[in-house]
RNA sequence: GGGUAGGUAGCGAAGUGGUUAAACGCAACAGACUGUAAAUCUGUCGCCCUCGGGCUUCGGAGGUUCGAAUCCUUCCCUACCCA
């Protein structure tokens, strides 16, 4: 197939990108896929720690998309081996480790979210136990004996870490060396993270050469901010957005984001042309609401569709405008008809509430609905006669139907 | 191997024999308000029954005491210094 032109794929490439190092080298390698009719080798690795994709991981698995589109290859690579090392980027702590079979399941869940970005045409997933699992502790020794101490030292979290006297485990040394050597495995042209993996991804670049191959070109994208637009997207801050989320959750979650946020969203997590965002950031300082509201549908579309968009935003005001039930309500049975059950032992029973003493506390505060009316007291009965709607907060709905 | 400082609720951090289920901050949750699941304000925030209590917590295990997160013994874990 015919490559688009460099300008074509320069302009498409840089859009919402962090940093290109070097940019040079890109130009060189599109130049030459373009002239030799090859695929340029695009690699991401997977974090198979944290399977769950949220609109964190998107920007990126978007931006290999791009690539996708240009013709290029994508290669994912799932750090089977590498989880069980734990990446400490980012943190303060040392990750746990997982062992080699939960790696490879969340590897499959992982690529399974990821269809939903990538394009099936030109992608290859593969496991670097494949290559990492077969060193012998020999060539790990030589491999470590390649970076020293104080060029590890140098990463942000590292120096951090070591200046807090925190602890930092040896083998935490050798994830950026695993995870370059995996570049050296797949004679990677471009390697794409977050700003947070810029120190690995470089480190991969200097592997390479020690290895005698051709450097890679790193591109790092900004790190999306999460829903409390203070912490960066993740799961275990719950500031996430997922992407296998229902339509009606992404749909009150990007409401949710701080104003601020939305240009980035509409960039980094939106196919909104180049050509529009302009116009995108005047209609956000002057209609808040209703921009907030379209960046809202067009993300709920991406990952469901537009009927889909148009339904939650529906939704939405029906529940917390008109303050009124959702469409549909997740059932349980539970009880039998005619029988009167404690409201606090139902709500416990089914899961609505961990532990009684929360739920009286909920039914206190007047968090508590049985079929619209508010539970003022935590002895009440309740009797089922037919379908039950508990409500409890402002967005936990359960349909109770005895038996 | 020796020494020093530590290990407290989801996190951070007070508390060093007796209203201490444990201050405070963050996070979380509920209510009010709002374009919003934002912001702000108010309240809650170990478990169980009750408006008075009961039970289980302060790295693990033992012990001293009427009584311990607080004292002792021992073990585990972390950082730093020395070797």
């Amino acid at each position: 197939m015919a490559f688009p032109s460099l300008n074509e794929q320069m302009d498409l490439i840089k859009r919402g990108v962090s940093e290109i190092i070097p940019e040079a080298d890109l130009v060189q390698k599109i130049e030459r896929s373009i002239k030799t009719n090859t695929p340029l080798k695009i690699k991401l690795g997977c974090d198979p720690s944290r399977p769950d994709l949220h609109l964190g991981h998107s920007v990126v698995l978007r931006k290999l998309r791009q690539f996708q589109d240009l013709g290029h290859t994508a290669i994912l690579i799932v750090g089977d081996f590498t989880g069980m090392i734990g990446d400490p980027s980012g943190k303060s702590k040392t990750r746990p480790s997982l062992t080699l079979e939960e790696t490879r399941k969340n590897g499959e869940s992982y690529f399974e979210q990821a269809r939903k970005i990538l394009s099936p045409a030109n992608v290859r997933m593969v496991y670097n136990s494949e290559w990492l699992g077969k060193m012998s502790f020999a060539e790990v020794i030589k491999l470590s004996s390649k970076y020293t101490v104080s060029q590890m030292l140098e990463r942000e979290d590292f120096h951090t870490r070591f200046n807090r006297e925190e602890p930092i485990s040896l083998h935490e040394f050798l994830y950026p060396l695993a995870q370059a050597m995996d570049s050296v495995a797949i004679e990677s042209d471009v390697e794409l993270g977050g700003t947070d993996q810029k120190f690995n991804l470089l480190v991969g670049r200097a592997i390479q050469r020690e290895f005698g191959k051709e450097a890679q070109v790193i591109l790092t994208m900004p790190i999306l901010p999460g829903t409390d637009g203070v912490e960066k997207m993740s799961k275990s801050l719950d500031n996430y957005i997922g992407i296998s989320d229902s339509p009606r959750e992404i749909f009150g979650k990007t409401l949710s984001i701080p104003d601020r946020l939305m240009y980035d969203f509409f960039v980094l997590a939106t196919n909104i042309p180049n050509t529009e965002l302009d116009a995108i950031k005047t209609a956000i300082a002057e209609e808040p609401r209703n921009t907030k509201r379209r960046l809202a549908k067009e993300i709920v579309a991406l990952y469901h569709d537009a009927a889909a968009a148009t339904a939650a935003e529906e939704e939405f005001d029906r529940i917390f405008v008109k303050k009124d039930m959702p469409d549909e309500i997740e059932e349980m049975t539970y009880g039998t008809t005619g029988t009167a059950v404690n409201i606090l032992q139902l709500l416990a029973d089914t899961k609505l509430v961990p532990s009684k003493g929360e739920a009286r506390r909920l039914i206190e505060q007047g968090g508590v609905t049985v079929n619209n009316e508010k539970v003022t007291d935590a002895k009440m009965d309740i009797t089922l006669t037919g379908p039950t709607i508990v409500k409890v907060g402002k967005r936990k709905f359960l349909k109770v139907l005895p038996a």
